[in-house]
DNA sequence: AGTATATGCAACCATTTGGTTTCAGATTAA
DNA sequence: TTAATCTGAAACCAAATGGTTGCATATACT
């Protein structure tokens, strides 16, 4: 397995990214289906630039990449980055379980 | 097991409380030792109501609960609510996986 | 009773967020 | 070549966020 080492920023543009139903839809949509921008923006009701900001906020937080493909940009979702925000989530577990008693004593470690 | 119902505003209510380094640090103490307010406001660089107005964030996504005790109120981790967020990521990884297609078919459901 | 401590809440402020419209550039189609 | 489509980026706006100080209230201590 690999070691994931996530900063306190990045963890912040996880879940901060994942707390907006836009962005969590979209995340869902393009784990099973490739999508351009434009496309996305048609499936919300907002403008395309409003979706264009949405989906810059998740590829920061890596949670989808931008494939450049022609004119398009095609958005696909990012399984492993999920699994990582998950695991976050089991090291606070591991935490109330008394495993460990400092959540960065794991971050920077296998599992 | 339980039925878990989360709105879309309780979904987001939790990743924008995790969202927050100060926060997450909250809910990792609390989960293996209580404190009161006071008590935490102490280990952090930032005035009491802001610890305060930090609490009451993670209290609104059922993250912590605050139990009065005299004139303090102790703050207790729920690691049933981390649980619920896990498995949140993980109807993610179930879609993915291409066992389901819509997030909330699986919202409403038991696991 | 009087003092100290713990909390709650309001007002305020700067920055971020989530939306808009507009314009320019790149690529594709006719 | 010309027209249509897709993306990127800027300027703008209202609301939310994360912090502050100040004050009121409740409880505990001496």
């Amino acid at each position: 397995m690999v070691a994931y080492t996530l900063s306190d920023d990045a963890v912040d543009r996880i879940f901060k990214a994942l707390a907006d139903r836009t962005r969590r839809d979209i995340v869902r949509r393009t784990l099973t289906q490739q999508a351009s921008i434009s496309e996305l923006a048609r499936e919300y009701d907002m403008s395309f630039a409003a979706v264009q900001k949405h989906v810059a906020v998740l590829e920061a937080a890596d949670l989808v990449a931008r494939i450049p493909k022609g004119r398009e940009r095609i958005i696909q979702g990012n399984p492993e980055a999920i699994r990582r925000a998950q695991q976050l989530l089991g090291h606070f577990e591991e935490i109330w379980r008394g495993r460990i008693d400092r959540l960065d004593a794991l971050l920077a470690t296998d599992n």
